[in-house]
This record gives structure tokens, C-alpha cells and sequence, in this order.
DNA sequence: TTGACATATGCCTATATAGGAATATTATTC
DNA sequence: GAATAATATTCCTATATAGGCATATGTCAA
């Protein structure tokens, strides 16, 4: 079997270095799809595509003006993602703080 | 092309359900692979490669104990990926409380 | 050393990609 | 309606999977 696909969920869809980068273009306004080509620089087929996946998945919202698709990251979309990090967080500071004991126990050392 | 390596970084490794079980079931105590297999209910060999997956990107730790392998999960690993779903925190929060105020506008009305 | 236990690796297959290029679709303006 | 602009889709290819199964490697115990 391959991989989930990238629109399974979250998790696939932002595996992508480059949708990241889209959805943090994204967040602060709406935006066009030239401008996002203009920006990161994409061809502009690749961001199409890209953007496909992550409205698949909800993470960007769409809205059309005129010819123009203006396309919006969905902030709510990626709360999930931060909770499940989250639960790792008291893990990482127990490390930080073990880390820290030992190098005041060698500080009274020397 | 096909997508970037399930190796090439966290985001990657993480998008699999079952590696994030893993680093889920790993992450108080360190734990034989024997274990893993037992609480997950996933045949040997595929936790065997997921933690080789989990290894290689630094998502685990692990220490070799008799012949059994002791692996734990490195929740500092896990920091980058909350804090890059952290940059997103305040606008689901403007969501909220833009939704918030729609509905208490509704409620003088009615 | 032989066996038993614990884990890792190899081989196989079907499949979903991302990128590139060309083209199709949809909307606007003259 | 024709030309143009903005975006989406299609076709192509190479490739890295995840799962299943068999087997290899490594470690201990008697």
C-alpha cells in the first residue's frame, strides 16, 4: 500500500513544504491566485494544485471575485494540529528542565 | 516527482496515523518494541519500520536493553511543528470571536 | 552450541503522488 | 462575438511508499 493521500487529511496535506508556505501567505488576507504565483514564485499550475489539496481538506477557504479566486487560509483548520502537538509539550519542558538541573550540577562542580 | 520522503523531516514522518500513535504511546515511559506491537495490535515488522522512520528523524530515542530495544519518543522534536502551528493561534482566535459577535448581534435582534 | 526470544531487514506489489508542459474552462472587456 | 485574462485540469513520468510475508541478525540461557 502507498501513502494516505495528501487530501486524507491535515496532517498529509501540510506534509508539503510548499502548502505550508501557502497557508502562511495566506493567513493574513485573502489572496488571488497570481499573487500567490508572484510570491513564493511557484509556476502557477504547481499552486493550483496545491491549492486543491489544502480546500480539500479545509484548510483554505475559496471566495470568487470576477475572474479572480481569492483564497484564504482557515486558521480553524489547523487548531487540530496544534492540540495534538500540544499533548507533547509538558514532555519537552521536563527534558528542558532536566537539562537545565544537570548544568547547574556541573556548575557546582567545577 | 512523487512527495518527499517520509525521512526528510517531522512533517513527514508525523503524517502516518500510525507513527503518531507511536510517539503518542512512547512518550511517558520508554518502552520495548514488543510492547508497541502488543498495545497497538500492528504486526512486528511494521513497527519495527515506522520506528525506523520515527528514528531517523529524530522522533525517538533509543537504548538497547538485553536483546530488547528500548525506544521513547523525543517530544523536543515535536517543538518545531507546534511552533509552526502556533504562528496560526491568533487568527482562529479572531474566527472565534468574530463568530462570537455575529451571534450576540443575533441574540439583541431577536 | 543449540535453541528460543526480540528485533530488523529484504522482497514484492499497487498506488498516489509532484512537477512540467499543454490545454481547457470561466469570466471580462471591447 | 472575439480577444484576453485568471485559474483549473489533463496527461505524462519517476519514485517512495505501507503492508504482508519470509527471513536475517543479534542476544541471552541452558
Amino acid at each position: 500500500m502507498p501513502r494516505a493521500s495528501t487530501t486524507s487529511d491535515a496532517f498529509n496535506a501540510i506534509a508539503e513544504p510548499r502548502r505550508r508556505d501557502i497557508l502562511s501567505l495566506l493567513v493574513a488576507h485573502e489572496r488571488p491566485v497570481n499573487d500567490i504565483v508572484a510570491s513564493l514564485g511557484l509556476p502557477q499550475p504547481s499552486v493550483s494544485k496545491h491549492l486543491r489539496v489544502l480546500h480539500e481538506v479545509g484548510l483554505v477557504d475559496v471566495r470568487r471575485g470576477g475572474r479572480q479566486m481569492f483564497y484564504r487560509t482557515n486558521a480553524a483548520a489547523i487548531r487540530p494540529l496544534h492540540e495534538w502537538t500540544r499533548t507533547f509539550e509538558r514532555y519537552w519542558q521536563h527534558q528542558l528542565a532536566r537539562i537545565k538541573e544537570r548544568a547547574e550540577a556541573n556548575e557546582r562542580k567545577s
